[in-house]
DNA sequence: ACAGTAACCTGTTTGC
DNA sequence: TGCAAACAGGTTACTG
């Protein structure tokens, strides 16, 4: 589900509930997600002050004095607002409760995390190997160029591998790629200068329109207040194999590369 | 160091 | 209709 907007859509629904307010519990009903939910976590940070909430990646950080609490929603993750008295459902694993409210993860496939950490998140082993924010000025051209000499990998893999650059998920690397007229099989080490400029410039513009509207659900993604996104709807070859190429009318083709179902124009990409 | 694959899970869709 | 296979937005451990 969630790559870097969706993420990004569910730290703004939830930091007004959450900055400046007291940890009042954590409730956790089943603590097996891609690692299990750190022991005793509700003992680790109940009565802390919640400083700040943060996103790095499509990790979600949540600050206080003592330490942090780190959330990732893997495939099917989300979180939501909810009474903290109010009955869990099938999914609910985690409810992080803040006065009367909670904000509640709900992740089907189990591939999310919730963990407590109180070493500094820049040493964090989650975090500290992480590549640049695309939205943060030193994600460049040159970045990508520069990392990518030498590298025979797919352009689609390369910019979806985190420790070159955070954030880019499937369906945005579709997208982006499409935009830029780059085809996702070229290996990333013959891209050019020009190609990686337009790359970059497409993968903030991908970015920040779905941020804009609120993410993209293709089935599960929810918004703090249960409510889809719509980006969806402005995809241009995600999920449209057979449909028309949006800019010359030919089929929009698909293809397996690394195990993730790609979709190109085999016209407008080279 | 790099590239490719399997694995972690469950729910939904597809195909016979 | 029923059942099994295929597939899904992420990440990492392992192999060669």
């Amino acid at each position: 589900m969630p790559e870097l907007p969706e993420v990004e859509t569910t730290k703004r629904g939830i930091e007004p509930y959450l900055k400046g307010k007291r940890i009042t519990n954590i409730v956790v009903r089943n603590a097996s997600l891609r690692q299990p939910v750190t022991a005793n976590i509700a003992e680790c940070c109940k009565g802390q002050l919640i400083l700040s909430v943060s996103r790095r990646g499509k990790y979600l950080l949540i600050a206080t004095a003592r330490g942090n609490l780190l959330i990732h929603l893997g495939m099917s993750g989300s979180l939501r607002i909810v009474p903290a008295n109010s009955p869990p459902q099938k999914h609910d694993h985690v409810d992080l409760v803040v006065g009367k409210q909670a904000v509640r993860l709900r992740d089907p496939r189990r591939f999310g995390l919730f963990l407590w950490s109180e070493e500094r998140l820049a040493e964090h082993p989650l975090l500290k190997n992480l590549g640049p924010e695309p939205l943060d000025a030193v994600f460049s051209a040159e970045h990508l160029w520069n990392v990518s000499r030498k590298r025979r990998v797919a352009i689609k893999n390369f910019i979806m591998n985190s420790h070159i650059v955070v954030g880019v998920g499937n369906i945005y690397a579709n997208e982006a790629l499409f935009m830029s007229g780059i085809r996702p099989t070229r290996q990333a080490g013959k891209i050019s200068r020009d190609d990686f400029e337009r790359l970059v410039i497409n993968i903030r513009k991908v970015l920040k329109d779905a941020i804009r509207q609120g993410g993209t659900t293709l089935k599960d993604f929810r918004n703090e207040e249960g409510k889809p996104g719509y980006f969806a709807q402005e995809l241009r070859v995600y999920g449209r194999a057979g449909e028309a190429c949006s800019c010359c009318g030919e089929r929009i083709k698909s293809k397996v590369i690394g195990q993730r179902s790609s979709f190109y124009c085999s016209k407008c990409q080279k």
